[in-house]
Formats: structure tokens, sequence, C-alpha cells
DNA sequence: TATTGTTATACTCTATAACTATA
DNA sequence: TATAGTTATAGAGTATAACAATA
């Protein structure tokens, strides 16, 4: 690693050492990936949010919502799983999806303590609103990265 | 994108209808970096906390410590800025690495406001330790990812 | 016994606003 | 007046444990 050098702590600073450098260093961090995987994690939740605030969905609300949509009746367990959200937090945030009259928990048929849980009308023409705000966010990303290291990252994060 | 038939909603689902479906698609966000980016990021933080619980070092109190030594003498201010945390959240997470005796703030000589950052001796041993450690976590991801992906999402990142 | 959904607790993180002391 | 550090507050996310109903 090229930071070895720097790391010893006895070379000199690149800038002025009087007080405060205006231009800081991040040291070590240049060589751990997950310091920038959470800086870009950071900037596309606040371009996502943003985006989206108009029909006040959060990143984590769209994925229920996506998830819901494409495994129709599935259980709270299964969807907590999948997306890597704990049970009890799952819990409230249908709640809230379900105040909104955005979806339902239905009682499933072949296990009395399940739920299936459906979209409403309601929540399929909100997620299709919230897919078209999310387009955006996505092309943005595209125009940012370009589309071939765009195309690059989503295939090699996605087999991860 | 190859996800809009599915997007409709009309086509059929993967597996069994019935009630749950055991194999979980997950439908538009196959199509979303961010989701990707998140999982990721997950998995890094877990591996990385888990990797340093024996110092008892969190990823934050890590890019801290690498900022402030690769940048003596730096002022909350710009130390918050660097790393894209609030002042307000930054005075706890300093106040408890200055309890445990890594780190010090001494008044500037230039601006009586600020702070000079320094880290102790203990301080420049555990980020020493700390830099042993998570460089195993960066191993993992370079075994994971394979050296090229590595080098090229690294890359890729940094400039972001 | 084990699982599903639920409630409750605690700790962290994020986002604000407001205060103080210095400039 | 503006900035640096601080305190306080509220909301969200994360991690647990425990409970009732059901399997």
């Amino acid at each position: 690693m090229r930071e070895s050098k720097r790391s010893s702590g006895a070379t000199a600073p690149p800038r002025r050492r009087r007080d405060g450098p205006r231009t800081v260093e991040l040291g070590l961090l240049n060589q751990r990936l997950g310091y920038f995987v959470r800086r870009l994690q950071v900037w596309i939740f606040q371009d996502f949010i943003s985006r989206l605030a108009a029909i006040d969905i959060s990143p984590a609300q769209f994925s229920v919502l996506a998830v819901i949509h494409a495994n129709e009746g599935l259980s709270q367990s299964e969807l907590a799983a999948t997306l890597g959200i704990e049970r009890a937090r799952l819990v409230r945030l249908l709640h809230r999806l379900e105040q909104r009259a955005l979806l339902r928990r239905l009682p499933s048929c072949a296990d009395g303590r399940r739920h299936a849980l459906r979209l409403t009308r309601e929540g399929e023409r909100v997620l299709a609103r919230a897919k078209a705000l999310s387009d955006r966010h996505e092309d943005e990303l595209v125009r940012r990265l370009g589309p071939e290291r765009y195309r690059m990252l989503l295939e090699t994060l996605r087999e991860f």
C-alpha cells in the first residue's frame, strides 16, 4: 500500500503546518473502500430523498413497496429477511404505509400467524410515481459516473 | 430497462403464487444502484466493526483518528466538514476519545475559539493497531471482489 | 418447542435550533 | 455580525429481549 510512508507518522504533512491546515488530508482513509462506499451511499440517499420528497417516500419505504409489488402476499418475516430490516422495525414501517392506505395486511389463508402483504390501488399508483422520480435519480447517477462505469458498478455490486 | 415487463404488475411471479413465495424477488430494486451500494455498505460496516471490536473502535472513530493523524492541529469544524459529520455530533465523539486519552483538544494559538486536535501517544498506538486490523478487512474485500474489481471500485468511488 | 407479529428499551446517527465566547 | 464549540431535542435506524397467538 502506498500509504505506508505517511502512516509512519514521521513524514511532513502536505500543506502549512502552523495551525489548521486548509487542505485536509484523508490519510489512511484513501486506502479504505468502505469510506468511499459510505460517501457514495450518503450522496445517493440525499439525492433520492430530495427527489421523492414530493410524495413523501423514503428509501426504506420505496424498497418495501417495490418488494411487495414484486411478491404479492409475502409475509413480514420474508420481507424483513429480504431487505435486511429487523422484523421489529418493519412493524412500524408497515403500520405507517397501511395508515396511508398504500398497503394492507391480509390474514394468510394457510398460516394463522402470518400476514399476507398487498399493495392497494393507491399503493400501486404511488409506487409508479416513485419509480418515475427515482428513474431520474438513477439518470443523474449515470450522468455523473458515465454509462459504462454505472453499468459496471451495478453489476459488480449486484453480485457481491 | 429489462424490468419494464415485470413492473407492469400483470405478469406472473416466478414461483408458486399460493401464499408466500420462498424466492423473494427484488423487482424494481434490481435497477437501483443505491440499493446495492447500501447492502455493500452494511456488509462492510459489520465486517469492520467485528474486526475492530477487540480495540473498541467504530468506523466513525477510525475515520476521526485517521484524519487527525494526517492533519495534526486541525479544528473540529474542519474535521466535521471533511468527514461529513455534524459539528454537534463530533463533540460527543471527540469527548469519548479524549476520555479514553486517545486525543487532546489543545487551545489554538491563533484563534481563541478553536481547538487544535492532536493524537496522544496512546492514540497513535491505537490507530496503528486499528490500521493493522482494518488492513485485514480490506484484504477480505479484495478476496471477495477480486483484485481488479477492488481497484476499479476504489478508483471509481474515490473520484465521485 | 419454534415461529410470526408485536411491544418495549436502549443506543447510535441525523438534523435542527439555540446558547457562549470569541472574532 | 459571523464563526467555533457546545448543549438540547426530535426523528430515524439498529439491536435486543420478551410476550401472545399460532404452528
